[in-house]
Order: structure tokens, then C-alpha cells, then sequence
DNA sequence: CGACTTTGACCTGCGC
DNA sequence: GCGCAGGTCAAAGTCG
């Protein structure tokens, strides 16, 4: 199994401050599709994200991807005090042409962008107040996302990450459930949905949600040796 | 027996 | 306020 750089993958803080890599928003790419080095480069600017492996080579050994394409990413800083509205000046988008292969991704970030701050203030009947802070906690802050659109016969990528699956739901208009996968990794909060393209059902459709603050758990297992990735991300 | 998946219920956000 | 849709929880089931 290939094995990123674990060292590169944690090089932290990249973006202390910024919830995406400041250069997130000069992609231009001539085509719809992404060429393998051309993921790598943009993964390259994803450093400190969730950079899957599968995604950046050739086909790893579990799946049979032949195209991936980068659909979008967002950044997010809500938090349930509305003080910083003016830090939200939009999506970070690559420079992608907004086409009918991409509106899923483009929901996407214009959920993120347009969700507003409810005030939170509904008291909920019948529910205890530990767990309404429990879920207020859950919701405090939304993680930066991005998402790939990837041609595979199976759902879920082999990103180097170990993921549960806590949930499945059948997505309105669509004959594939999403499911959702959260990392197992302890203090670690990074999630990622899984579904199928309704026009494509070929295409999946991945989206990841957070930063890990650990390495891929194949390198854990094996050692840190350099690979190909090296010469594509760092 | 522990880790993981499945699945129905529950909760939140949003549009009307 | 209501209903719908998406997201999450957690108990039960499954598997190695």
C-alpha cells in the first residue's frame, strides 16, 4: 500500500490562521478533468488538509480510478457567537467552469457559505439539557470541506485514513444512499460523506470535512519510508 | 469479545 | 409554525 509522507502530511501549522491555503483560490486548470499531476499539485496546496493518497497517483491498489476531479472546496468559520461575519468573504473556489458534472459541489459550497447563524436560541422540548449541550458542542464550528468527484467501482477510497461508518442515509432524488464515515483515530474529528453521482452512477462523489491531527494509519503500520508521493506533493 | 456496520429514531436547519 | 431533508446518534446485529 502506498504511504504518503507522514512527515510532510503533518507539517504544521500551514495555515494557522486561515482555515484554507491562501493559495486555494488561483487553480485554473484548461480542462474539467484533473491529469494525476495536476491533482498532485493541487493536493500540494492542500497540505495540513485531508490529502488522499488515492487521489494524487495512479490508481491505488484498491481502486480503479481513471479520473478524479478536484470539485471544490469551502471554508467555513462559523461559530455560534456572530462575531466574525466579515471574516467570511466566501467560498475559496478553484477556478473550475461550473458545469451541470459539478452543481453537487457547488450546493456544497454555497451551503457553507450561506448558512446562516441561527441564534441557536430554541429551547428543545423533551430533550435534556446535557444532551442539547452536547449537540450545541457538536455544531459549535464547521470544519473547512472539500470534495472530489472520482471515477471508482468502489465507494470508499482508500485515503490512508481509518474511517467507521456511523451512518447511512438515501439522499432526495437519488438512488444511492450517502454514507458517512468518521476518522477512528482518538481526537479526531475529521468526517467524510460518500455517495454516488445520481446522473453517473460510476462517478464517486467524496467529500472530507476537517484537518487531521495525525498521520495516515498505514504509516503507523509500516515504516516511514519515502515513496513516489514525495516527488508530487513536497 | 471487541470492532465495525446497519438502521430506525431523533435533531437541526431551512423554506414556505 | 409546519413539514421536509440532511446529518447524527445509538442500540442491535454481524464478523473475525
Amino acid at each position: 500500500m502506498a504511504a504518503t509522507s507522514q512527515a510532510t502530511l503533518n507539517q504544521q501549522p500551514l495555515f494557522e490562521d486561515q482555515e484554507m491555503p491562501p493559495q486555494m483560490g488561483f487553480f485554473s486548470f484548461p480542462s474539467q478533468y484533473l491529469t494525476y499531476p495536476q491533482l498532485a499539485s493541487c493536493h500540494q496546496s492542500l497540505r495540513g488538509f485531508i490529502i488522499p493518497p488515492s487521489l494524487a497517483v495512479d490508481a491505488p491498489c484498491t481502486t480503479n480510478l481513471t479520473e478524479t476531479l478536484l470539485l471544490s472546496s469551502a471554508t467555513n468559520k462559523q461559530r455560534e457567537e456572530d462575531t466574525i461575519a466579515s471574516d467570511l468573504e466566501g467560498p475559496h473556489l478553484l477556478s473550475l467552469q461550473r458545469s451541470s458534472a459539478n452543481l453537487w459541489a457547488w450546493g456544497e459550497v454555497n451551503d457553507c457559505s450561506n448558512s446562516k447563524r441561527s441564534g441557536s436560541g430554541g429551547d428543545h422540548l423533551g430533550v435534556s439539557t446535557i444532551k442539547m449541550k452536547k449537540i450545541k458542542a457538536r455544531r459549535k464550528v464547521r470544519e473547512p470541506r472539500f470534495c472530489f468527484k472520482t471515477l471508482s467501482e468502489v465507494d470508499v477510497l482508500d485515503d490512508g485514513y481509518k474511517w467507521r461508518k456511523y451512518g447511512q442515509k438515501v439522499v432526495k432524488n437519488t438512488q444511492h444512499p450517502r454514507s458517512y464515515y468518521r476518522c477512528t483515530q482518538d481526537n479526531c474529528r475529521v468526517k467524510k460523506r460518500v455517495e454516488r453521482l445520481a446522473e453517473d452512477p460510476r462517478m464517486v462523489i467524496t467529500t472530507y470535512e476537517g484537518r487531521h491531527a495525525h498521520s495516515p494509519s498505514h504509516d503507523l503500520e509500516e515504516s516511514q519510508t519515502p515513496s513516489q508521493f514525495n516527488s508530487f506533493f513536497f
